[in-house]
RNA sequence: GCCAACAUAGCUCAGCUGGUAGAGCAACGCAUUCGUAAUGCGUAGGUCCGGGGUUCGAGUCCCCGUGUUGGCUCCA
């Protein structure tokens, strides 16, 4: 790391923090009054100045953002005629967006791009910000012929300044912060090239973006690399082929999933746990059909809001029938079949119920965004003074299904009713929100305030959960909502004998079942715990003449309710372990001449490897505490 | 849907500037009876995504489809 720039102007943050002997050789950004500032930024005399290192996190979004400049102003040099739109810094990178008349970018280019970059860097060209009036940038903007600066430029808070930044002979319209120069961009790579519309609006046109990122450090950046190796080896869709979980065949059509045995048997052990957890906690299971007449859609409103996203009807003997994307109005159908007394409520119906809903094509990403999908979803009809207890329960039992399948790393946020269109009365919407906040608190858990961001419908909570390399997924969504009880007239008869209207809760615990099994699957690296593993034991027999005994072993773990195969193959013991371990079974057991001798097995692990000779009768006990599955 | 890239054996992939398809793994057969991540030999396996075109000749070049993949509101 090269020492910035020393010489910064009378007046400037940089002459500030130099003369205050907080300016060291890797401050590259200043923090003024708490505002992320360049150096060369002017300054009054009553403003606090913090430096900001290199290495401090909030000097990466100053390096990004300049390292986007700098990959526009190699872009501009090696293809002339390409305009420059907007490049921000990003979570994980930058971005820049252009409008190139030939299109996308190559590979071969992305490299040249790079090469051109470090030009660009090795000349340590300072950054300058210059502010000037709205007809300088116009015409300098006309003249340079940059149709998108000048559309930005319009689109400028008249009140605000407008600012230029330029490195060496390459100007941009930008609101900064900067690094001093452009050596001080530590290491960086482009990753990949993209289509992105104008202002992210389809209307507009495609522009060819860029996406790259940049560290503090070689050695950042080489984790940051390292870490997309290892996303990539954990992606669901290449562990779902190789340990034969699942595919999806473009015959039957994109989105739609077929469940392969091994992955079947995960699935299914799944859901035979939510099942009895929900009975276990007060919910009854409920069955419901895959399509229903218009009627019934009209007035749940899904045709008119959410039409978008169902499947065109099909006419049975002239009626037509939509096939479902939601299962409330089957619900909402069976509390309808009955009066309903205040002495019934609450009512806690669940169902994997399974749905259509239409994805766009290019959206669809194996098990992760998919067209046919069975949500754990539940309905709760109740009293409104029954929604506190019944937000916590439901709370309470959501972390704990969260925890069994393996998460227990999550964020939590509450959201509220939006300002614009909502239907019920504030009162109400009160109550709601307090039920809401009253169940996070029972629960000691800590949360997030999404002002405004509830459903029109009503207020609720989302969970996201955090996967073992660090990536957050939504799963969990608890739902207040008055509009259906409303739209469907559900009543209840009251203590005073009169009608009242219920007010119902939607809920999910892991969302989609495709979906979980999708995060899942990535979050354990395809090694499912013991409960989960399609296979528990691999029984391993070092020579034909140990199958006798080692059928027997199968046979006793077997009837003592665990998964076991045996491996009786003609191979030597090395390929049948390779065989097993690449399938990420849980445990081993080799069985050879000593093993049948003393009637036993020698264990191996997938966490630990060789753990030594074991009885068989000890064996099948720790064999049967190991596959225990979670408390619900 | 839009932009771009890609599509070759069950899987992973090779096949240069057009000359008629290949490897490893898996499968199957035979031999081998073996001690903690791959025993050896052999056999079989392809509508080179589909359709059209250019050419004496197309896996390869061009066009049109289909599918997959990465993106498509993290605002100068």
């Amino acid at each position: 790391m090269n020492a910035p720039h020393n010489r910064f102007a009378e007046g400037t943050v940089g002459a500030a923090l130099a003369q205050s002997g907080k300016l060291k050789d890797n401050t590259v950004a200043a923090k003024v009054s708490g505002v992320l500032t360049d150096l060369h930024a002017q300054i009054s005399q009553d403003e606090s100045i913090e430096p900001i290192a290199v290495t401090d996190a909030d000097a990466l979004m100053v390096i990004r953002h300049s390292a986007a400049h700098v990959m526009a102003d190699a872009v501009q040099r090696l293809f002339p005629g390409t305009q420059v739109t907007i490049g921000p810094a990003i979570d994980n990178g930058f971005y820049y967006d252009f409008d190139r008349p030939q299109g996308g970018f190559t590979e071969t280019e992305l490299a040249d791009i790079e090469k051109e970059m470090e030009k660009v860097i090795a000349a340590r060209k300072p950054f300058v910000r210059r502010t000037i009036t709205r007809a300088e940038a116009r015409q300098l903007f006309e003249q340079n012929n940059e149709q998108y600066k000048l559309e930005l430029l319009e689109a400028i808070d008249p009140a605000a300044e407008v600012s230029l930044y330029s490195h060496g002979d390459w100007v941009d319209l930008c609101a900064g912060p900067h690094l001093p120069h452009t050596g001080l961009i530590p290491s960086f790579k482009l990753l990949s090239s993209a289509g992105a519309y104008w202002r992210g609006d389809e209307r507009n046109k495609m522009l060819s973006r860029i996406y790259g990122t940049a560290f503090a450090n070689k050695k950042e950046l080489r984790k940051y690399l390292a870490d997309l190796e290892e996303a990539k080896k954990r992606d669901h869709r290449k562990l779902g082929k190789e340990l034969s979980l699942f595919s999806i065949d473009e015959q039957i059509g994109g989105g739609l999933v077929l469940w392969h045995p091994r992955g079947a048997l995960v699935r299914t052990i799944l859901e035979d746990h939510w099942r009895s957890a929900h009975q276990r906690h007060g919910y009854e299971l409920i069955i419901t059909p895959h399509i229903g007449r218009s009627h019934l859609w009209e007035t749940s409103g899904h045709l008119e809001n959410y039409a978008e996203n169902m499947y065109a009807p099909m006419e049975i003997e002239g009626n037509p029938y939509y096939i479902k994307p939601m299962n409330c109005p089957f619900h909402i159908a069976i509390y309808k079949n009955a009066l309903k007394s205040y002495r019934d409520l609450p009512i806690r119906w669940a169902e994997l119920g399974t749905v259509y809903r239409f994805e766009r094509s290019g959206q669809l990403h194996g098990l992760l965004r998919v067209r046919g999908f069975t949500q754990d979803d539940a309905h709760l009809f109740m009293r409104v003074s029954q929604l506190p207890q019944e937000i916590a329960k439901v709370l309470s039992f959501s972390l704990q299904m969260l925890r069994n399948f393996g998460f227990s790393d999550l964020e939590i946020m509450l959201a509220t009713r939006p300002a614009e269109k909502s239907i019920g009365d504030a009162e109400i919407w009160e109550k709601a929100e307090n039920a809401l906040r009253y169940g996070l608190e029972s629960q000691g858990v800590s949360y997030t305030l999404d002002e405004g961001g509830g459903a029109f419908y009503g207020p609720k909570i989302d969970i996201k959960i955090k996967d073992a390399i660090g990536r957050t997924w939504q799963c969990s969504t608890i739902q207040v909502d008055f509009n259906l009880p409303e739209r469907f007239d559900l009543t209840y008869i009251g203590e005073d004998s009169s009608r009242h209207r219920p007010v119902m809760v939607h809920r999910a615990l892991l969302g989609s079942i495709e979906r979980f099994m999708g995060i899942m699957i990535e979050h354990y690296a395809g090694a499912f715990p013991v409960w989960l593993s399609p296979e528990q034991v691999v029984l391993v027999t070092v020579s034909d003449r140990h199958d006798a005994f080692a059928r027997e072993v199968e046979e006793r773990l077997r009837t003592a309710g665990i998964r076991v195969q045996l491996n009786a193959n003609n191979e030597k013991l090395g390929a049948k372990i390779r065989e097993a371990r690449l399938l990420r079974v849980p445990v081993i057991a080799v069985i050879g001449d000593s093993e049948v001798e003393q009637r036993g097995v020698s264990l191996r692990t997938r966490e630990e490897g060789d753990i030594g000779f074991q009885p068989l009768d000890a064996f099948l006990a720790w064999m049967k505490a190991a596959a225990q599955a979670p408390s619900i």
